[in-house]
DNA sequence: CGGTAAAATGTTACGTGTAACATGTTTGTC
DNA sequence: GACAAACATGTTACACGTAACATTTTACCG
């Protein structure tokens, strides 16, 4: 029942209802109860007797209260809120990781926040900095270069951080990856088990990831008594700077039998290039790529590739960093998850 | 200057420092000052005088302080903060329309709250709701369906919204886009006008988007007086999926010399089939695709494609939002940013 | 120096959901 | 109908950066 004394109390409503949102002391004051019982109504309804629950129902529903975090973040509680900061938004590895991540977040009644660093470790400060002045309860970061200034953040934040997709050389704190290096050395030693002898790798936007690989395509060729040989750009990778790539080391060297890609995205535009100049896949060139994207399978002949097994590195990353955040202690602070091959033909 | 009067002051720095994040008052209580100093070090520090500024600067590195904005979002005064919402974290339509958005938030010094839908109303409300927790001042949305309770609550929280990438029937507030029927009449006359006859439409994830693109589509073909043809997918719209739409529409239609696709991941998906099966393009088949997106160009003959202005859109969502969260009254509520073409060679 | 303007710093109050504890109310049992 | 237990609701205090206003300190000039 809505208790109105005097003309100017139901003025005040109004107008508190025009100018800002409604609190929980504004569905209180129109059902004449205190906002703590409007509060238990949201976080633990059963402890809400049943008719009042109806009447809250239907003051919020006509007030359209709108939960506010700000208050619950200045209590130093857990604000199940996880921080995501990935560096692409056009990248079907990260929106994989994502998905996994989400899967655990939605179960576990956390929410996330995300950010994008373009793959640049000065902007991933910036972001981080925001994170964390929203109180995120953890993070899962994306990648292993941080500048100093996040290093001293992440460790006066106290808060649990998970570094996914790759194992760094120094941790913050959790990791979830696979070794890149090893995987390229693996899908290298396979090239030349085909008998290819003339690998060249082709490599687009120098990160750690692309130099991680290029140190296990160097071993497997060392190895093997072959000589490594590479073209690359700083640009970002595209399809069109893996025709150009392909089409550079073609220039370049004398004979090329083989090419171990960075990532599908240049393998693609690799094959297409094949494909515009006669090349025959895998007989005159065979091809490598990494991540194993859809795209690879839709090429004539299917394209083989690294599969890194992105949806379950999401998924044990935010299984560890909530169960971490809950206070459990977790058996490890490392995890491998390797990686797999798409059933490809361009190899031989 | 360090003013510990007791042991057990000390002890509760020391405690303090230990257990809680670092607080304005922490920093203060060091120097001998009063929080409010300390935050106006950050908010206008040209109002603090140089030597405080340099005895702050120093307290906050050594303590590690981390901006706390969950104080600030309980004020009623901005939060300097926007929500964007887009459908997907692997589609470069969005990942450069948020481009174009950080363009403007970072002239401006506002921060970006970002959340995607997965094309799914239901998780774009809960989304929006989180977004709207956090007292964001604003928001960018890029997609035109919502649910009733969205737009319940995007009327209630009374903050400005602004729809992009498409022109809404039923608007919630500001509209940046452009007419995808008109660019699809448009697309599909020039097909027509080439001599094309027998054009099919292919589309994938039936969004409003597709929707409208059929509708143009089929009007240029009525207009014409040809007759629409479709193959369509509910799926998520892939190459592979373009390889399998083509193959449908060449084993459903008596005769197809043309096929409109409703984004280039299908026509490139289509055009990849057209080269595995021998099918020249543009001659035997002239391919249209819709985004303009890099792979376009890498293929042979080139991708014709419909190139809509995402980065512009992102930019003029962005001011615009901003110049009415500012108090700005917009010349207009509705902006069409129109459609060009890549220059391709799949037409004729 | 005196006095005023400008600069620097301080004081006070505020916003709002919730934990922890306290009080009031109903239910059920003998 | 008395009383304990369970249930429902209320009370109080707290978190912390900042706007608005108040006070103190410094700078400057005749």
């Amino acid at each position: 029942m809505l208790r109105v004394t005097c003309l100017s109390d139901l003025f005040v409503h109004l107008l508190t209802f025009m100018t800002n949102r409604a609190s929980l002391q504004d569905i209180a004051d129109q059902l004449g109860i205190t906002k703590m019982t409007v509060s238990r109504y949201f976080r633990s309804p059963e402890k809400v007797a049943p008719a009042t629950r109806e009447k809250i129902a239907q003051a919020v529903k006509s007030a359209g209260y709108i939960h506010n975090r700000a208050p619950a973040l200045m209590s130093k509680s857990l604000s199940h809120t996880i921080g995501v900061v990935i560096p692409s938004l056009s990248n079907q590895v990260f929106s994989a990781l994502v998905d996994g991540i989400e899967t655990i977040t939605n179960s576990e009644s956390f929410d996330i926040l995300l950010a994008h660093s373009g793959y640049d470790p000065k902007v991933e400060e910036r972001k981080i900095e925001m994170l964390l002045s929203y109180q995120v309860d953890g993070l899962i970061l994306c990648e292993t270069e941080h500048t100093d200034r996040t290093r001293t953040m992440l460790k006066q934040a106290g808060i649990p951080v998970v570094e996914c997709m790759e194992l760094p050389e120094a941790p913050i704190d959790m990791v979830v990856g696979l070794d890149h290096k090893a995987a390229a050395f693996n899908a290298v030693s396979r090239m030349i088990a085909s008998n290819k002898q003339h690998i060249v790798y082709l490599a687009a936007r120098l990160d750690r990831r692309t130099m991680l690989r290029q140190q296990g395509y160097e071993q497997a060729m060392w190895e093997a008594g072959l000589t490594p040989q590479t073209v690359a750009t700083p640009f970002q990778s595209s399809f069109s700077q893996g025709m150009k790539l392909l089409q550079q080391a073609l220039d370049t060297f004398d004979r090329v039998d083989g090419i171990f890609c960075t990532n599908d995205d240049l393998a693609v535009g690799a094959m297409q290039y094949c494909n515009n100049e006669g090349i025959r896949v895998p007989d005159d060139l065979a091809v490598m790529g990494y991540n194993g994207l859809d795209i690879g399978l839709t090429m004539q002949p299917k394209l083989t590739s690294v599969v890194t097994p992105r949806q379950a590195i999401g998924i044990k990353s935010a299984r560890l960093l909530i169960d971490v955040i809950n206070g459990k202690v977790p058996s490890d602070k490392l995890f491998d998850l390797g990686y797999s091959y798409t059933e490809g033909e361009s190899l031989s």
